[in-house]
DNA sequence: ACCTGTCAAGTCTGG
DNA sequence: CCAGACTTGACAGGT
């Protein structure tokens, strides 16, 4: 099996580089000229996608293949009092530089909506909102020219003291969505609400991929094993959604996400670095049906976590674990 | 240069 | 029905 790693948004290898710069709504506000504020964002928003196209170049250079783009690379994109503001045009060049990159580089990117996008909700404003959301994301996948193999992974929300009815409530939302905002899309289970079970089950409905986060897998079960669902999760990594343009002789691997607890006390918060004992345990159950697996690793170190980690592999070359390069290593079961 | 309270957004809990 | 916790990087205003 072989596995590539990756690591999400920021770099704590490369100094000023922040994707994520923004711009407060109380400070936006106290500029007269609504003009020059809007121009001012629009700033901040190039200055953003040119650290994107810069740590792109960082992860080019330690062959790391695999990317979370920041959710924040234009602020204020979907404030209610900026809908008249249409960053496009003005971001179009810097954008299309990165999915250029990208391309040029085979790289897999992603983003993850954060938790303000909820389709289980039963309140039709945050529905409405949050399909704001997910469009705007989709806006920028197609501005950087990416098609539906570059997703967008979000939870299934809150349960509203009633699972099941949450869920179908998800579903009934998912399908009033776009087709481009569908085959876009991955669930990840998550640590309070939607465990692995139920996160698979709204997957095989939908025809949805499922991103299988086994730190949220060890903190919210139902006592199975991190890979016992596997060959299912695997299996909606197969779905025509899934799949949308994939060329067939190089389909989209699965992904999963790592990340180690705090602290004994704070067990869903994360630590620096990954733990290499549970995911090595995790990958020798799954690497003998699995060909190819991508592993986000969202640990508070960022890309310095990946460099470590890698390094603690390499002690495990006896043991099976092959070297590749510095983001990749080949599991032999 | 460094510190602290605050930030657009949701949900859950406890009072 | 409402305040506070949750969680995270970065702002904004202060020293």
């Amino acid at each position: 099996m072989l596995v590539r790693f990756g690591y999400v948004a920021m770099s704590v290898l490369v100094e000023n580089a922040s994707p994520s710069r923004t711009m407060t709504m109380a400070s936006f506000k106290k500029i007269d000229d609504r003009e020059a504020a809007i121009r001012k964002l629009e700033r901040i928003a190039a200055e953003n996608l040119h650290n994107t196209l810069r740590l792109l170049r960082h992860n080019k250079g330690s062959h790391i293949h695999v990317y979370r783009f920041s959710s924040k690379l234009i602020p204020l994109a979907t404030h209610e009092d900026l809908m008249d503001w249409d960053p496009f045009p003005a971001l179009q060049s810097d954008f299309a530089a990165i999915g250029d990159f990208v391309k040029e580089n085979g790289m897999r990117v992603s983003f993850h909506p954060d938790h303000f996008t909820v389709l289980s909700t039963p309140r039709e404003e945050v529905l409405r909102n949050s399909m704001r959301d997910l469009r705007h994301h989709v806006r920028m996948l197609d501005a950087m020219g990416l098609n539906a193999t570059a997703k967008n992974n979000i939870h299934i929300g809150g349960a509203y003291g009633d699972k099941p009815s949450a869920a179908l409530r998800f579903e009934e939302n998912f399908l009033k969505l776009d087709r481009d905002i569908q085959e876009r899309m991955t669930l990840e289970n998550d640590d309070k609400t939607f465990n692995v079970p139920e996160t698979l089950a709204v997957c095989q409905h939908l025809g949805l991929p499922m991103v299988l986060d086994i730190h949220h897998q060890w903190v919210n079960n139902e006592g199975e094993q991190p890979w016992d669902l596997w060959p299912d999760i695997w299996k909606t990594w197969q779905s025509p959604l899934a799949q949308a343009d994939s060329p067939a002789d190089r389909p989209l691997p699965p992904k999963i996400h790592v990340s180690s607890p705090k602290s004994e006390k704070d067990i869903r918060g994360h630590a620096d670095g990954v733990e290499v004992e549970p995911l090595l345990s995790f990958l020798r159950h799954i690497a003998a049906d699995t060909p190819e697996l991508d592993v986000m690793i969202e640990a508070k170190r960022k890309d310095e976590a990946l460099v470590q980690l890698m390094q603690k592999l390499a002690f495990y070359h006896e043991e099976g674990v092959e070297w590749v390069d510095e983001s990749t290593v080949i599991i032999h079961p």
